[in-house]
DNA sequence: GCGTAGCAATCATCTGACGATTAGGGGAAT
DNA sequence: ATTCCCCTAATCGTCAGATGATTGCTACGC
């Protein structure tokens, strides 16, 4: 095991072990560095890992500290991870995306969460617009508020942040590729309406069904 | 932006574009610095990141190679971070837990898999002889191994890789508490044969609902 | 009380050197 | 010709020291 690994083992644990909590600051490099017997170059190395992984966060001319570690901040670097997997796995990845995104609007549908659900119709009525104008790009970037605002909705964080790991990787080849199939954005849009009546009238079933049917028709579209 | 998060990005970037693909090999680290225009201390701490990411391999006296990039290569870093994820969401984790086993059941249910299928007969009846013999620690074992090879029968590698990460914390949890509810082991085994018989006949909904049951029955004996 | 300039602490980066490990080739024995 | 072993070159692993960049805090002046 070489000394980095020794030290993003060392500070997981301490972690672990309730010896850092969130917010905590870190002693200062030449310190811990000592206290690990490692140079100072293989443990920034180290706290260079974690602070990817979104584990700590290293301020410059301040110092280090535990990051929050939330949902959000820790499953952020997975997104990238999902987008970096073969395109072998592309559609069980979607397959992935779908159930779980199915369920957040079931559960959304058995909960009242008005912040979600005002972003939610903002969404929509920007994509409206959106259509209209025929800005596809702006209806891209709704498309992806109404999503993000609807697993909010369910009022899981870590289904939220998976969520959003997951959905990177459908949206930037949309994003790349264009509207390849004419009247796409107006189709997602019909469905982003009745999954939004189905969510507000708590008809789980129907909420669920529809944005599994939803997503996966997108997917069809996709390479 | 950091040196180091150049390098980050500059790599990545390089897969995402084709430039570099899964297990090719990436320049010597002086030559790669040079072309980035770091220093090698600081293109060692991108390279270390990505290899904690599961991106790429360092091997020691040979080179730095991309990774497979398979599922269970990039999604084993996860399950660290589930694990360090704050006890407030605890139960989110298990829900996303709940949910996406649940289904991998119903999936397993109309494939067959003969791989997976005897993985998990044997994971059983291993799990059975631990409680003859009243051995907790072999139990968790074969509990787990009966897990993956359910995840592992659904066909989704994804799937797989996710429900692997996120199984950890609860399985850490139980190791570590021992039997803490008397008779625990017998029914958590009583339910693993169920599930088994409800996957191999068939039965979607069966499988899925068993298996959330005893799913939830679990986490009702944790912390 | 408040704003500001300076200072000390901390991380960021670079350079050069040497140790550890591996892959692969060359040579010897069979 | 084949097999085995050793040796070397290539590559990553680690360390030490020095300097730059940024930040938070404090003491000072108003």
């Amino acid at each position: 095991m070489s000394r980095t690994d020794r030290v993003v083992d060392s500070i997981t644990r301490m972690i672990l072990d309730g010896e850092l909590a969130a917010g905590d600051r870190l002693p200062v490099e030449a310190e811990l560095a000592e206290h690990l017997e490692v140079s100072r170059g293989s443990l920034r190395e180290g706290v260079r890992a974690l602070a990817v992984l979104g584990v700590l966060d290293v301020r410059q001319g301040d110092g280090t500290y535990v990051s929050s570690l939330a949902p959000e901040r820790l499953l952020g670097p997975v997104g990238l991870l999902v987008e970096l997997q073969g395109a072998g796995h592309a559609r069980d990845t979607h397959a992935v995306r779908r159930l779980l995104e199915g369920e957040a609007a079931a559960a959304a549908a058995r909960r009242s969460d008005d912040d979600a659900a005002s972003a939610a119709r903002e969404a929509l009525a920007r994509a409206s617009a959106a259509l209209t104008d025929g800005d596809h790009e702006a209806f891209l970037d709704a498309d992806m508020a109404f999503h993000g605002a609807l697993a909010r909705w369910s009022g899981n964080p870590v289904l939220t942040a998976l969520l959003d790991a997951l959905a990177g990787r459908t949206t930037r080849h949309r994003r790349w590729r264009g509207q390849a199939v004419p009247d796409a954005d107006a189709r997602a849009h019909a469905w982003h309406t009745q999954i939004l009546d189905a969510v507000a009238r708590g008809n789980q079933d129907e909420a669920r069904t529809l944005t599994q049917a939803h997503l996966l028709e997108t997917e069809r579209e996709l390479p």
